[in-house]
DNA sequence: ACTATTTATCGTTTATCGACGATAATCAAT
DNA sequence: ATTGATTATCGTCGATAAACGATAAATAGT
């Protein structure tokens, strides 16, 4: 079955077109890229229904080990969307405003 | 250096913690990998700057193989974010505006 | 100093990505 | 049927992701 759903005109009424690069390619693929794993949307969702930060909850509320919610964590902060905060022991997490704001820019400018 | 940016209040003030989940995650996180590379949000940006369909101009455009260039097309087509037509020997490639949409709601929903 | 608690990191294994060249497949036109 | 042009797929490689258990690191409280 040859998709075809949507009309497609022809190639023409171009001409920029190798002008389109940008270097927030690189950003907002990094940010996907941290939300590309069902785990990390939802300890995202997570922290951002919470509107303030969990700490180990997060990992009674996942069906994975405590090393491997960290991993995940890490990733997210290292993209810039959570932030930690050590409090005693614990660490306590919470959304990166910043970062999110960022990424749902650079999604809704697409 | 802890980071502390942010003021996060204590881990209190929450009851429903593990009723967030939803399948909705595994569809952004489809979704959002489907962008997670620079020459994918390139190629998604390209269509999307030409409104219609462009074909191996793709290839000149990206400084990349026609195989690579090829395989992350599939991605994108496979996410649903990306058509193929089949126009004489050549394929002309287009946004695939429900699925696009699809990520912008699910991001913006966040 | 020791213990208990919490979180991060290490080391390992398995699976997948990203890139390429080479090859196959598709179609128009001769 | 063959050729030429275009695109997809295959096979391979190195690099990285994802998961886990085990261990280390940090802190509060005896």
């Amino acid at each position: 079955m040859k998709t075809r759903r949507q009309k497609c005109l022809p190639c023409s009424a171009g001409a920029g077109l190798e002008v389109v690069s940008s270097d927030h390619d690189d950003v907002l693929a990094k940010l996907a890229w941290a939300i590309a794993h069902p785990a990390r949307v939802r300890l995202l969702k997570i922290l951002l229904a919470k509107t303030s930060c969990v700490c180990g909850e997060l990992v009674d509320a996942m069906p994975l080990s405590q090393s491997t919610v960290s991993q995940h964590l890490k990733i997210l902060k290292e993209a810039g969307l959570v932030q930690g905060e050590i409090d005693g022991p614990k660490v306590c997490y919470c959304v990166n405003k910043q970062g999110f704001d960022r990424l749902k820019e650079l999604v809704r400018d697409l």
